[in-house]
RNA sequence: GCGCCCGUAGCUCAAUUGGAUAGAGCAUCUGCCUUCGGAGCAGAGGGUUGCAGGUUCAAGUCCUGCCGGGCGCGCCA
């Protein structure tokens, strides 16, 4: 409905432009937006206001031009149109059209909500990426929560997305985490060794050295050469946390398809091999002994050093060929989520990209802002310095996982997050994430209780109530919702957009009874159901939350 | 000091990226259960969008300057 009102109004659009010889601007386009407020029809456009400016014309005069053009092509797509506020063009839908896209939510079950805009285009996200060093905190589980839901949601939009968890298990965070397992070894079997400075004082290292002596049955790490110990001690702390934190993404439904190695990137010359690169480009120079990459040329304010006058590369060398790869794997399109630590290294990230390649607008680096946990309305403390963690595993296990991922996800990413750990538990109207599962599962049970099968033989004109052209409405928004999600790479769209379905179905439940002697209209008041059911459960599964059918 | 981000209802946040009367949830108050799930619905109060200018038919949104807050600024990772 929504396109073929698109395409007319574009083609008159098109008409009056060629009638006065004028042009037609470059990123001219005709948008149709649902209106704000009742009683403005089912789409409106601005685009009158658009085109004055050009063609010189009052702007409802202009929507007066554009209206008769619609009538003058006969066989109308909308009931009727209307200027207001000035030039606002409003359309209103005849209600059997209004209503056929229950029918076709029905007919497209879990495929309703899908499309092509992404066309197969080929796109990495990479999130999380959590130096192995320890548990996942609270911040690492809210970009795990945003990024795999972006990555559904990326899917449905058409993208053949890649999800990749970047493993730091080289360089210098890595020997420390190794050095401290190592003093705790000693300290376990009765030998003083103080934790290196800047250690990891978690008390899951001494559980890891305490895993190495009795599961391992390695005592005598102490007798062998000291370096090889250590590289044990490192590898074996690794694996550990890894299996930990690959637990917590399985509990909270997150899927990364690929664990990309840094040690790899080493060990098949990768960094070497991404600096010949950029040499071979010329952005690359030395001085005072160190090797730069120019990344100046690509709007940082500084330039960086990639490999040092010691010879050792920066954190900058590996991570530049890690995006090499990318690049040569062919990802068409980068999504970077990353800690808000992590903001200034944007610049010369995007600027690296850029010089192996990438075109400024396919690089996306996003910041996930940190999550404040409150209790009893105070901010619950997390310190990580005191070893003391308050780790997502705690979080997921209190709450649940339904109730963390839909927190997480329900702001805009960039934003710091407060978290109401009482309300996320509150089994009751307050939460939110109970509000749109409940809706899913009173439909379900509504659909059990009518022992009629819903069909898509009705008569759509049927559902003329403001609440069923509401509902009708906002279930017809999905498709764009998604793509909108998927655009502007904000999984929390969809958080707010379920709400509202939740919302809207609620209001016409309450206000129609769907179960009654009216058989034609019961059929058509199931459909409509079994399509806000449809919409909710795609919805919910994008953003990794179960669809309960009884609660 | 330089650079980036933010400032919207008592609180937490929206506002279709420049559109119409700035909207939701929580909190407060008032109603609604003899029938499909009340974990719901309806209604009320609450705003000079930090301040002052400017651009525009149209500004919470763009520009300039203040005020207030956050973050970043290493041959660290």
């Amino acid at each position: 409905m929504k396109f073929k009102i698109e395409t007319t109004l574009a083609t008159i659009v098109e008409k009056l432009f060629t009638a006065r010889g004028i042009e037609k601007p470059a990123g001219f386009s005709c948008e149709l937006h649902p209106p704000r407020g009742a009683g403005r029809g089912d789409l409106s456009t601005n685009v009158a206001f658009k085109l004055s400016k050009i063609l010189k014309k009052k702007p409802a005069e202009t929507a007066g031009m554009i209206i008769a053009a619609f009538e003058e092509l006969g066989d109308s797509p909308v009931e009727r149109m209307e200027i207001a506020g000035g030039g606002f063009i409003y359309f209103f839908f005849r209600k059997k059209d209004l209503g056929s896209v229950i029918v076709a939510i029905h007919q497209a079950d879990r495929r309703y909500g899908s499309s092509d805009y992404g066309k197969g285009k080929k796109v990495i996200v990479e999130f999380v990426s959590a130096n192995p060093t320890g548990p996942m905190t609270i911040a690492h589980g809210r970009q795990a929560a945003v990024g795999d839901s972006l990555c559904r949601i990326l899917k449905a939009a058409g993208y053949d997305v890649h999800a990749e968890y970047y493993l730091n298990d080289a360089g210098r965070q890595m020997n420390l985490l190794a050095r401290s397992v190592w003093a705790r070894y000693h300290e376990l079997l009765g030998h003083e060794m103080a934790l290196p400075e800047d250690g990891y004082k978690g008390e899951y290292v001494r559980q890891i050295a305490r895993d190495i002596i009795e599961k391992e049955k390695k005592d005598n790490l102490l007798q062998g050469p000291e370096d090889k110990a250590i590289e044990y001690c490192g590898a074996y702390a690794v694996e550990t946390i890894m299996s930990w934190i690959k637990t917590d993404f399985a509990k909270m439904r997150v899927h990364f398809d690929h664990y990309f190695s840094e040690k790899t990137l080493y060990e098949k010359k990768s960094v070497e091999h991404a600096l010949e690169v950029l040499r071979q480009k010329g952005f690359l120079f030395e001085n005072e002994g160190a090797l730069w990459f120019r990344s100046t040329d690509f709007g940082d304010d500084k330039d960086r050093v990639v490999k040092k006058s010691t010879g050792e590369y920066t954190y900058l060398a590996p991570d530049i060929a890690y995006h090499l790869s990318k690049y040569e794997r062919g990802y068409e399109m980068l999504v970077n989520f990353w800690g808000p630590d992590h903001h200034g290294y944007i610049p010369r990230l995007r600027a690296a990209c850029q010089a192996l390649g990438y075109p400024p607008e396919a690089i996306h680096i996003g910041i996930v802002q940190l999550t404040t946990l409150f209790r009893e309305g105070q901010p619950v403390r997390m310190s990580t310095r005191a070893g003391e963690f308050v780790t997502l595993r705690e979080l997921y296990d209190e709450v649940g996982v339904d109730a963390t991922r839909f927190f997480f996800t329900m702001r805009r990413q960039e934003s710091p997050l407060d978290f109401d750990l009482d309300l996320a538990k509150e089994r009751s109207q307050e939460n939110p994430v109970y509000y749109l599962q409940y809706a899913h599962a009173r439909i379900a049970s509504l659909l059990k209780f009518a022992e009629e099968k819903v069909t898509t033989e009705v008569d759509l004109g049927l559902l003329s109530s403001r609440e069923e052209g509401e509902l009708i409405g906002c279930l017809s928004q999905f498709p764009e919702m998604i793509v909108a999600a998927s655009r502007l790479l904000e999984p929390y769209r969809l958080a707010d957009y379920l709400r509202q379905v939740a919302a809207c179905f609620h209001k016409f439940y309450s206000f129609h009874r769907i179960v009654t002697e009216d058989k034609d209209l019961t059929k058509a008041r199931l459909l409509l159901s079994d399509a806000t059911r449809i919409v909710l459960r795609n919805g919910l599964e994008l953003l990794g939350i179960s669809q309960p059918e009884s609660m």
